[in-house]
DNA sequence: TTTTGAGTTGTTCGA
DNA sequence: GTCGAACAACTCAAA
């Protein structure tokens, strides 16, 4: 007697273990694993594509070889090969974005014309976009209320995954891996072993510190876990499971909510991934023109003059990462000193970030810019020597992404136009106060006061 | 129902 | 140098 294997489809959760879908699959039946590469993804950015296909191979490698590289529209890919196995289900996590969600709903439509269902279960979040409302039922567009509320729902304890009995069908050949788009970054191990050895190594020297040294560039306090979040090397429960409620961790766990709440304010809104959430900052006066592009290529380049804003940048094409502080200082910058749609740099930062998650990082940049979710006023508006001098107080960061600075004396390191002649390094392309004025002047107009 | 207080990430100014 | 106030506006929940 044989029976019919299944599909399990892996999107963004290359890994075996703490997975869901997968657990469901293994307990099904034999499991055809399989992955498309959606032409869609090729559009997305080179660091990202090559951090992904590493990842592939070390899943393939994982499960011996098993893996089913297939390239193609999912849509017309996921039913060709039920079909052709004779499997009636495909098991996959679900996905809250808006591509991903449409495409979903459409590979269950072909699937269902051919006898067959797509099985969505587990995410890649703890608590599922759309389950933490207010008592009216709607969604929450603040981060503390939803924060409350998210940890009072509560998640599972990480899966066990059933050792799956792999299938491999000659009727369902494995497509091959393609080459690596050209990446000059020099990017993380690009594993799930990785991944927790990464959050191992974290846990034991920053974590209990992450309240006071998260901020600080020059320091490795920030968890870097963000890659491996994306592709789902590793999954949030995974982590929530080891914390415990002192100050650090807990302020660790609202971090990861973070990446919830975003996902969340996606999902209920999904036009909110290129457009202001906020539809009265449309009439916010934006510079597009020739200058504009001008300031824009110096901002992309890491040559604004700022030391804390260049070195980010370098640091974000160098290594296809960045830290949270400088993200937002940078992000301020763009927006606030040269008056550039947050688009702009959006995209920039999805070309290049390996973590690059559409939901985190175009919502992060709304809340700079004053468009989205943020609480806070629009005034806030970062110095960039200030912000330097306060979280990189001796220049170590600065001086590792540019190395004219290398002999700049630290009081200055933040600020060396102020040594005259003697600056080593380029001119500041604008002034922060004077553009700090222009944008405070503009949200006026926007606000009519 | 209305009011009240608090809200990731800041800066500047004047005492 | 340090401190508090002012900077604007809206969401949300508790009183």
């Amino acid at each position: 007697m044989t029976t019919s294997p299944v599909v399990m489809w892996f999107r963004r959760d290359l890994r075996l273990a703490d997975n869901e879908a997968l657990s469901r699959a293994a307990a099904s039946g034999e499991v055809l694993p399989v992955f498309v590469l959606d032409p869609t993804f090729t559009v997305s950015g080179a660091p990202r594509m090559a951090f992904m296909l590493r990842a592939l191979r070390k899943l393939d490698q994982e499960m011996g070889g098993a893996l089913v590289i297939l390239h193609g529209d999912p849509r017309e890919v996921i039913p060709r090969v039920a079909k052709s196995v004779g499997a009636r289900e495909v098991f996959a996590a679900r996905d809250f974005a808006p591509y991903g969600m449409k495409r979903d709903a459409e590979v269950a439509k072909a699937l269902q014309a051919n006898g067959a269902s797509l099985v969505q279960c587990g995410s890649a979040y703890a608590v599922e976009p759309g389950t933490v409302r207010k008592g009216d039922g709607t969604p929450y567009a603040v981060f503390t209320p939803f924060y409350k509320v998210w940890q009072t729902v509560g998640w599972p304890k990480p899966f066990d995954v059933p050792k799956p009995t792999w299938v491999q069908s000659p009727k369902v050949q494995c497509e091959g891996f393609p080459d690596e788009p050209e990446c000059s970054a020099t990017l993380p191990e690009a594993s799930a072993k990785a991944a927790m050895n990464r959050w191992d190594e974290f846990s034991e020297k920053a974590l209990d510190r992450y309240y006071d040294i998260r901020n600080n560039p020059d320091v490795d306090g920030t968890s870097m876990l963000s890659p491996y979040l994306r592709f789902g090397l590793v999954h949030p429960r995974t982590l929530l499971a080891d914390l415990n409620d002192t100050k650090s961790q807990a302020h660790y766990r609202s971090e990861l909510c973070w990446r919830e709440f975003y996902a969340d304010v996606l999902f209920h809104q999904p036009r909110t991934t290129w457009e202001n959430l906020q539809p009265k900052m449309n009439a916010m006066k934006l510079d597009t023109g020739a200058k504009a592009k001008q300031r824009f290529d110096a901002w992309c380049k890491g040559e604004t003059g700022y030391p804390i804003v260049d070195a980010g940048m370098k640091q974000l094409v160098a290594t296809g990462w960045m830290h949270n502080r400088v993200r937002m200082i940078v992000a301020s910058f763009l927006v606030k000193d040269l008056h550039l749609p947050w688009q702009w740099g959006a995209r920039f930062f999805m070309r290049h970030l390996v973590d690059g998650d559409i939901a985190s990082n175009n919502h992060g940049w709304q809340w700079t810019a004053g468009t989205g979710t943020d609480a806070a006023p629009y005034f806030r508006i970062f110095n960039p020597v200030a912000q330097g001098e306060k979280f990189d107080p001796q220049g170590t960061y600065v001086r590792t992404w540019l190395p004219q600075l290398a002999d700049v004396a630290t009081n200055m390191v933040h600020q060396p136009w102020e040594l005259g002649m003697l600056n080593p390094y380029v001119a500041p392309i604008v002034d922060h106060s004077v553009e700090r004025d222009e944008s405070l002047a503009r949200y006026k107009a926007v606000t009519g006061k």
